[in-house]
DNA sequence: AGTGTCCGATTACAGGCGTAAACTGTTTGC
DNA sequence: GCAAACAGTTTACGCCTGTAATCGGACACT
């Protein structure tokens, strides 16, 4: 599922808190993104359409649940994303990204904690290929 | 600069070989993704256009030179993902990019020691941003 | 019951993108 | 010198996107 920038933006919203309503996401997307009515309502459609989301008719209103999963679409954004910028590489870009940002302590502690269980999980059993 | 998924093929290409002539961009792209001679010449034509590419006309054919630092563009292109996909937060995005990439044990090494430098030079320079 | 209101559906429209053919002008081989 | 090759420019076209107005049906209030 391949998703464009306004849909991400209706999307995370969407994930954070459904099921929602559509007025719920006109409210927030109206406020967060000076969106009209009728742009929120034509994303919503868009997203039914090409099935990233579901709609449940409770008694007259709808209420539009998400129908991709959050990681699912990250996993593709991200691939999609070192591929074209950085060839597929993806190391490069973790060094890029870990350069420009800005990281907590927690951050950057949880960060050295993931690093180093890849590190040992490679050591102790090389020769799965399970991804 | 914005590029399009296509534009960055080329550029990433330009970048890499810089200054190039169509005919070698014709040739590795053609290649590479199939494209007909027509594409790749829109592309160039485009990108010209927008200001990615400068042409130097070298006797009587023309030179491509990117016009904006690949630097330039990746930070662009690394803060708009992030933006889009993971709401503007880089550690989330860093996570799930670790957790996901196919990692050498010297890209590890790299990251981990990037890593330190962060902590580092934030537990020095700690001026109390308590956010 | 009529009218306003809310909400989803349909329609609109310009600009970008991927893809490419056609046109034009120059160079070069025959 | 003329036709073929080459390279850059124009034009084409359908789909996607962002942005939105309008339509139409169901309810709600007066």
């Amino acid at each position: 599922m391949q998703l464009s920038d306004a849909e991400w933006i209706v999307m995370n919203l969407i994930w954070d808190s459904q099921p929602t309503e559509a007025s719920d996401v006109i409210a927030a997307l109206g406020a967060d993104n000076g969106w009209s009515d009728a742009t929120v309502k034509t994303m919503l459609h868009r997203l039914v359409k090409k099935g990233a989301l579901t709609t449940e008719q409770i008694g007259k209103k709808y209420r539009y649940t998400a129908a991709v999963r959050q990681s699912a679409c990250v996993r593709k954004a991200s691939r999609s994303f070192v591929d074209r910028v950085f060839g597929g590489d993806a190391a490069p870009a973790l060094l890029h990204l870990v350069k420009t940002a800005k990281l907590s302590e927690v951050d950057l502690t949880e960060l050295r904690e993931l690093l180093d269980t890849k590190a040992n999980s490679r050591n102790s059993k090389n020769k799965g290929s399970k991804e």
